[in-house]
DNA sequence: CAGTATCCGACCGGATACTG
DNA sequence: CAGTATCCGGTCGGATACTG
């Protein structure tokens, strides 16, 4: 083999955009409602704190999975739905989920007991 | 939407295995190549240093993506070739892939320049 | 309500030197 | 050739307190 034909990019920019220790919690939930209130968001998703969260949803929106959307008044309301972008990895996402769950099934189980004790990120941003 | 219906551990658990700076090229490689040799990968792979990569090896046969095998002798000769596990996650990669090309093509772009500066893992073995 | 502002510790990638 | 052994620094996730 050629030295660097290794021209897949591409995988390497997806993997980024969804590293982020809650980022497909955070994808899975937004995209399975039409609109998905910040403290909604905190609430459901265990033991996540204010500042991560943000940090995460700030991310994805900059990446262009999700929209923002604040409407003015007091106290603030702001709203997240999934985008476009968002929209059409789903089906890519669920490819990845069922291939764990067909090839790595013992990990899927023993990681659904830990549980919150699950560490993980990606750097680079 | 009622709580905790977030159960897409599976999700997490492909994240996770494929995070790791170089493993998706490692696996590019090694699943173009019947057998890679270490020192073969570590020539080609620019600039990764040989704990980064043996590091990262592990983690992959670990994972069962990938098979060592060692041939006895000395000097040592150990080759690297995917499994059926990694051959079945291809098509998803692809996937994932061609998402990112036609929808961050821009933020492809821009990785393939810096091509080298990039960090990025993930945490959690 | 939806954020900021700090501070901190763990972990991972990297550099360098050494070895069976 | 194919690894080990150390040491180091940056980054990210987390905790806590404060604010428009």
């Amino acid at each position: 083999m050629k030295n660097n034909e290794y021209k897949h990019c591409g995988l390497n920019v997806a993997l980024t955009i969804l590293s982020g220790k809650w980022k497909p919690m955070i994808l899975y939930y937004i995209s399975h409602t039409p609109e998905m209130r910040f403290t909604e968001l905190w609430r459901i998703i265990p033991k996540i704190t204010k500042k991560v969260l943000l940090d995460q949803l700030k991310q994805l929106e900059a990446d262009g999975l999700i929209l923002r959307q604040e409407k003015s008044g007091f106290p603030p309301e702001v709203s997240y739905q999934i985008s476009e972008k968002g929209h059409a990895l789903s089906p890519v996402l669920s490819a990845l989920e069922e291939w764990a769950n067909v090839h790595v099934s013992e990990k899927v189980e023993q990681f659904e007991q830990e549980s919150g004790t699950r560490r993980w990120r990606r750097n680079g941003r």
